[in-house]
DNA sequence: AGACTTTTTCAAAGCGCTTTGAATGATGCA
DNA sequence: TGCATCATTCAAAGCGCTTTGAAAAAGTCT
């Protein structure tokens, strides 16, 4: 059932009908209802390709999969970023689009999906530091939004992002207050934008406190489980341990844990641990009492609000950059406690 | 850049350009070669809903997130299920469109999605028992696959699955073996058909054994870490608690062991775990000795399976249907033991 | 009733591509 | 040289919608 053929079947022009269910004002009352019925009778629905032909525009926004070619990881963040942000496009009417990407042509993609019209704007997930792809967006002229933001990129652009590095600086600050002195870091990969502010966090707090760094305690790659596990073992058997470790993800603290209580060592009390929790909705940090003292900011939270923000700019292109700095809370559960007494 | 300024740039004809680029073989190869350049140089990309209209299809596969109203919740098994399938489909020259839907507009979220020409093929993931869309997506005539099969669903369909009957069956005989008369089975919800195979599974393996299930060790529900946990603490209250558990997921799994943990049991000495294991990339079970005894099977694998069965299916609507079952592996890791002597 | 608005409807053009059917030019053969 | 054949190229139609500019119908006012 197309438009030509309803427009027969109610004996009108298919000028008319489009109008009547599009809600333009210039059509009789009487005349929508008939056609909204016949519509609805018949299962109508507008051909999505060629009403976006014919306004150009295709009611769809783009996310690209960067399945890099060395590691196959999706992250789990991913599915509850997407779902937030699904929700609000659906409520605009909008869908979403994936294009799969490996790390060479993940510009070629974006790229790809604006200039075949394939959709109105694009959502940028997981930027580096010096996000080149940024620039690229930018000059392309699409509307895009970042999910975290960039440094070292100075053209203007809309993100919004999670207060890293506060939020790091603030739990470091609170192990330290509780006597902890060999604080340990197992942190993303640094080369993502998030990693460097949260390690930039960590840093600030122990340069506040006077304590030095200690690389050995500075880890970072992909943030699985089994990665914090094997960090947090192999640390566990230097000479002077951490008595107290910060972990970039839910995932890699359950790591972590399974690494202490391997070693026979309590959580919380021989060893204390804060994790980052995106507040993913298999993974909920506990039910009433946190089972991490945690930073906590909802992903999915954050996805609905990128999804309105790049709709809006996608309303005004013209409006200036928009940006939003979320805090994360800090909420304190059963894997801290002070410092053991070594003596 | 569009067809027509090409073809007048290249003082050739719109129909000459448009069989050059696209292989036709009544092109004279200079030409093409002049055409491909030109094309390259000046960027152009063929408009995705141009084509789409002209062609009548949209090379674009459909998949609906469910983001059920009760729970808002993604299972991270859908990041990895997903990113296997858009890997095959960019190779295939298609995109992927998610739609957002709550459980009583699902439905009408596939009709929509085909009807409206935005895909040329779906994928349905997590089918319940009785799946009342497989019926749907059949009388529609859209090329489909289901990820999952549908107990009581009689028309043909493409699907893929794991055998998860059968690997929960040898499951549970592996832990009868072991000694354990006193297992449980901490299940994902039971309205899904791969919960309720499951549930066969276990079930026959213990009546082949004489044993007689217990309605308190049998749980169902939505398959997070915190489920996993709370059930296990309370069924180690009961006076007869079970000496081995059998659970749905990795994640679950985790609640488990933290329960153990918290109890003060040692994991494959007091109380043996099975997991499933989807084989996520950022929750892997271990590095060299799997953590979890575990039924394995990667979904990641099947997401790229599923793609391709669907292509073949969007190519050949008229081959009789395809279907495709997976054994899953039974792993053996450091989560099991000979049944605890009680007396 | 006639002239003028306002409301309602319509025919046709256009969005950017593919594809059909025809035309052109080059080549081969008698 | 004339005609058939093949290789190339082209103009135009069509995909299903929106939107422009015009026309028809209905209402208002003098």
């Amino acid at each position: 059932m197309n438009l030509k053929q309803l427009s027969e079947i109610l004996g009108l022009s298919q000028t008319t009908v489009s109008r009547a269910l599009n809600g333009y004002p210039e059509v009789n009352e009487d005349t929508r209802l008939r056609v909204q019925a016949a519509a609805a009778k018949h299962g109508y629905r507008p051909n999505s390709r060629a009403k976006g032909l014919a306004t150009g525009r295709s009611m769809v926004i783009g996310h690209v999969i960067p399945s890099s070619s060395q590691h196959e990881m999706v992250n789990p963040i991913f599915g509850d970023f997407v779902a937030g942000a699904a929700r609000k496009y659906s409520d605009h009417g909008y869908d979403m689009m994936f294009t799969n990407a490996d790390d060479t042509s993940i510009e070629e993609a974006y790229r790809s999906l604006f200039q075949r019209g394939a959709v109105d704007g694009i959502v940028l997930q997981g930027p580096k530091v010096n996000e080149h792809r940024i620039e690229v967006l930018n000059r392309m002229g699409v509307p895009f939004i970042v999910h975290g933001r960039s440094t070292g990129v100075d053209v203007p652009y809309d993100w919004i992002d999670v207060n890293n590095k506060s939020s790091f600086l603030r739990a470091t600050r609170f192990l330290i207050d509780l006597g902890h002195r060999r604080i340990a870091l197992i942190n993303g990969l640094e080369d993502m934008d998030f990693a460097q502010r949260r390690r930039d966090g960590y840093l600030e707090a122990l340069r506040n406190a006077g304590l030095s760094p200690d690389p050995d305690l500075m880890r970072s790659a992909e943030m699985t489980e089994v990665y914090g596990h094997h960090e947090t073992r192999d640390m566990l058997r230097l000479d002077d341990p951490p008595t107290a470790i910060l972990t970039a993800s839910m995932i890699s603290a359950i790591g972590v844990r399974r690494a202490l209580n391997e070693a026979g060592l309590k959580m919380g009390k021989d060893v204390s641990v804060i994790a980052h929790d995106d507040d993913l909705s298999y993974l909920k940090n506990g039910q009433d009492v946190p089972i991490f003292t945690a930073t906590r900011s909802s992903v999915r939270q954050a996805g609905e609000m990128a999804a309105e923000m790049l709709i809006e700019r996608i309303k005004s292109p013209e409006d200036p950059v928009k940006t939003r700095l979320l805090e994360a809370e800090l909420v304190v559960g059963g894997s801290t406690g002070p410092a053991p007494n070594r003596f």
